[in-house]
Formats: C-alpha cells, structure tokens, sequence
RNA sequence: GGCCUCAUGGUCAAGCGGUUAAGACGUCGCCCUCUCACGGCGAAAACCGGGGUUCGAGUCCCCGUGGGGCUACCA
C-alpha cells in the first residue's frame, strides 16, 4: 500500500487561529496514525494578502503545540521548493500542458468585459469567449504580448462525483462551476491551480483541509483526471465556529493559539482540546496526550457539523493539566505570569505554588490569586460575620488579641500553627472555625483566600502576621 | 438568487431500526473542609418541524425551517 502523505497548507496572512491549527493537527495525526508523513506548504500566491511575519507564526505554532512535519520550507525535502511563490515556473509549465490536453485555455478578456458579464448583484459567470479563439488567434495575441490568463475548461454539462470520507458522496453539476482562472495575469496560479498540482507532486494521498472546499473539489478532480493524475482521497472537515453564526476568523481577532498562550493556558490543554473540537476518540476520553491521539486518531470519529469553540470546556482542560504538573514543573511554566504580580518574589516560591496549584486553571489566574498579599488596609467588620463559621465582630474582638500573643511564640509552620489555633479554640469552648475565620479575615481582610488562616500565616510569616493582626484589631477600635 | 453541506441538552458529544437517549464542560444542590479551591455524591437539561417507509424511527427517505460554505486574477 502507498505511503499517506498528508500536508498542511496555510497562506501566510496574519496569525493561527484555532481552526488552522486544528486542520494542521489532524493532519498530522492522521499522516502518525498511518505511519506516514506530513508536509508542510505555504500558500502565498497572493501577493497582496501576505503579511510579514506569518511564516515565522506558522513556524513557530506549530513547533510550540508539538507538530512536527517531515518536509517543509525551512526544513527542505524531496519535493520542494515548499513555497508556492517559489514554483512559478513549474505553474506555468503544467498550465500550458493542461492547454494542450484541453482541459483550460487562454482566455484574453479584459476587466470590463468580464464586468459586463455581471448582473446588478454582481453575479454572473464567464462565457467561455475565448474558448472560441483559434489557436492561430492565440498565437498571435501572445506573441502580441497582450496580458492574458489561463482558465479552466469546465464541461458544459454533466457532473462529477466524490467520495468524501467524512461527508459521503458529493456531487455537484458542472453546469454550476465557473470556468475559473487557473493562471493569474500575473504568471501565478489561483489556489484552485496550486493545489492540485502541488498535491500531485508532492505525492499527497490524503488531502485534509476545510469544508469550504467540499463544492470545488469535483472541479480539481476534472484536473486531477485531465492530467491523468490519481485523486487523492479527500477529508473534509467541519468549520469551528464563534458561536452560532460566525466561524473563527482571523479577521475579529479570534482566538490565536497565541492569545490562548499567553492567558495561560497550557498549551498541551490547548492541542488536546481543538482535537476534540470536531473529532472523538469513541471511547469517552478527554484528557488526551499528543502521543495517545497519534495512536487512537480515526476517521470514523471526525464529526460533520459545526462545533463552536468553548472556552470554559478549555480551561478545565487547562487545569486538569496543571493539576498534574510536579511543583517545580508549575513554576517553570508559571513565573511570566508570577512576575506579572505584585506579590512577585516576596514569598516563598514553593508555598504559593501548593496554594495555587489546584485553584488555578491557567496561568494566567495567578496574578488576580496572589495580589491580595500585597493589598491589605482598612475593610468592613462585615468581613467577620459568617455565618456558618458562628463568627462575628465581636468574636474577633475576643480571639484576634489571643492569637496574636500565641503567634509570637508559636511555631511558624502550617501544620502547626493550625494545631495550635484548634486547641486554643477547645480550650475557650469554641468551633474551630470561629477562631480560624476571624484570623484568616484578619490577616487577609478578603471574603476568600487561597487558602486558610495557617496557611496564609505561615505564608505572610510571624512578623507580618503579627502586625496585621495589630491593624486588623485597630480597624475593629480594639 | 443558484449550488454544496449540516441539524441530539447552553457547549463538546455517544448513538449507526427496538436504549430508562451515554459521557464531559458549564449550572444548581449536598458531603468533605481552616474561607475558597480540590475531591466525592446527586439534580435539572436534548433528538428543529411536517410527511412518509417500517410491527417499530434520534437513527432510513422526502419536504420545510434554520445554520455554515462556495459562487474572486482570496485561499
């Protein structure tokens, strides 16, 4: 059996967006699965649409999530060059032996004749008015040097079908394909072109890409069998959307693997999550590595419809991830976000990374967990009524002067520190979280904490603790 | 407008003629608990509508409705 060969082929026109790389992932996968190859192709026949640095966010992207391609621009391979840009010539060759096989012809039509051909909407097809000029009048405008362009000879009637492994049959009459340009004025193909001769040429068997392009495939396979080219076998896959009604779009600014990276979120969640977005594993697994995919990717399991990307499905992933992450794994991957915090470098590295750990989802929560140390003042004596706890004001006033002095001689470490404040609460007849609400309010002056009163003693340290129980005792009048 | 295509809870999604219609996220409740979080348990929540086919339709067919795509010298 021949090899899979798989690519991905994005333009260069600005960041990635969830659904490229979604595409670019199941390519891979699939190409894994099989024990093939993946390729990487740039499309950047448009000039105008191609904006400096995307290639290098292509590059990085994909490097960054994991997937990793075995030909590509800057990696070389058997069948490059891998810029379109760069195999011009190799365009026009083929182009000019689809003329000659009869499947496109050259077409000399001006602007304003091809807009006469539309109507008031702007719709309107060509009319295949060169197809009538000679080969003599084709000669002799050529050779006039007037500009011209290649087009696709579309049979007039009749219609093609394909086998679309995640849609089924499509078939779409000929009659509604437009006799579209295949070499652009400018001596570079149209994707329509690129793409099919690129895919032949490199050897693509599988070619996995958007539902965008379920209706133009049965014209690319009229090339495929004009040239006498197998088809590959076609994948398409359901666009992710935004919500109901609009699709993930560069222009919008929506959802970059990026953006999602620098909220924090890890970006293994990230690669795992979008490979759920429109594909599953049967099995009812969600917590997936790169590796478990590779071995379980299917094409049983791509899904036809739509599905809108869900951030909060994400950042549960995200923190399913960090939950799992070692301490020192935590903090490697969390200190951008730790030095965007005040608190940054003023408490015990590993003490703040316990409390966070399983309160963060990305980390980009962090900063938001942690400020409150550095944000103590004057708050409500509200603070002190909870009403579970049985606490109050008045039974701050009572335990807050208590503590303080057993601070000062207790021994500053959690576990110790709450031993020490549970029996003080027994000696005085009182519920544990009495005595633990009024400090853990009094040291923080926050409804809620990440983390309870020892430990966010232990954290502040028996100085800083001993103060604010002083201040908070101030703010109570006492 | 024409053509292609999709349609199960708020979201992801299983189901592929006979099920009490899975599971996950989110939401809500309870438990655990030094607040919050983690963890555990539980609840609410869905087959777009109408016709067929069939003993029997979420599953098959048709129509409608709604969504998405294509209809560029963009990809």
């Amino acid at each position: 059996m021949k090899k899979v060969r798989t690519r991905f082929a994005p333009s260069p026109t600005g960041y990635m967006h969830i659904g490229n790389l979604r595409t670019a992932l199941y390519g891979y996968l699939f190409a894994k699965k099989e024990g093939g190859e993946f390729i990487l192709r740039l499309e950047d026949t448009d000039s105008k649409r191609f904006v400096e640095g995307a290639v290098q966010i292509i590059y990085d992207t994909l490097k960054d999530a994991g997937i990793v391609y075995d030909e590509g621009p800057d990696i070389g391979g058997p069948c490059g060059p891998y810029i379109q840009s760069e195999r011009a010539s190799i365009y026009k060759e083929y182009a000019e032996k689809l003329v000659k096989l009869g499947g496109a012809y050259y077409c000399f039509c001006d602007r304003e004749r091809l807009e006469s051909l539309k109507d008031e909407n702007g719709v309107g097809r060509y009319d295949k008015h060169c197809l009538r000029l000679s080969e003599k009048e084709v000669e002799e405008k050529l050779a006039a040097g007037v500009p011209y362009v290649i087009r696709q000879n579309v049979p007039a009637s009749g219609s093609g079908s394909y086998e679309d492994m995640v849609y089924g049959e499509v078939t779409v009459d000929f009659k509604d394909i437009e006799d579209g340009i295949l070499l652009k004025s400018d001596g570079l193909p149209t994707y329509n072109f690129a793409n099919v001769v690129d895919d032949h040429l490199m050897g693509i068997t599988h070619v996995i890409r958007g539902s965008e392009y379920l209706s133009s495939t049965p014209k690319y396979n009229l090339m495929y069998d004009a040239f006498g080219w197998e088809r590959p076998v076609y994948i398409h896959l359901p666009p992710i959307m935004k919500n109901a009604h609009e699709k993930l779009s560069k222009r919008n600014g929506d959802a970059s693997y990026q953006d999602l990276v620098d909220k924090g979120y890890v970006k293994e969640a990230i690669v795992n999550y979008i490979a759920l977005l429109g594909w599953n594993p049967k099995d009812n697994r969600e917590k997936m590595s790169l590796r478990e995919l590779e071995e379980s990717f299917s094409l049983a399991g791509i899904n036809k419809s739509p599905s809108i990307f869900d951030e909060p499905k994400l950042r549960w992933l995200s923190g399913e991830y960090i939950k799992e992450m070692s301490d020192e794994e935590f903090f490697r991957r969390a200190e951008p976000f730790f030095k965007a915090s005040k608190a940054y470098g003023k408490y015990d590295t590993h003490k703040l990374v316990k409390i966070l750990k399983t309160r963060v989802e990305i980390f980009g929560d962090i900063p938001s967990k942690i400020d409150f140390l550095e944000e103590y003042g004057p708050f409500s004596e509200e603070l002190y009524f909870n009403k579970k706890m049985k606490s109050d004001a008045e039974i701050a006033k009572k335990v807050l002067p208590a503590i303080r002095e057993l601070f000062r001689s207790a021994e500053f470490e959690n576990a110790a520190l709450y031993q020490a404040m549970c029996a003080f609460a027994a000696e005085n007849g009182m519920k544990n979280g009495q005595v633990l609400w009024c400090v853990r309010v009094a040291l923080t002056g926050k409804e809620n904490t990440p983390g309870g009163a020892s430990e966010m003693a232990e954290l502040l340290g028996r100085e800083r603790s001993i103060e604010r129980l002083d201040a908070a005792l101030g703010f109570l009048g006492v």
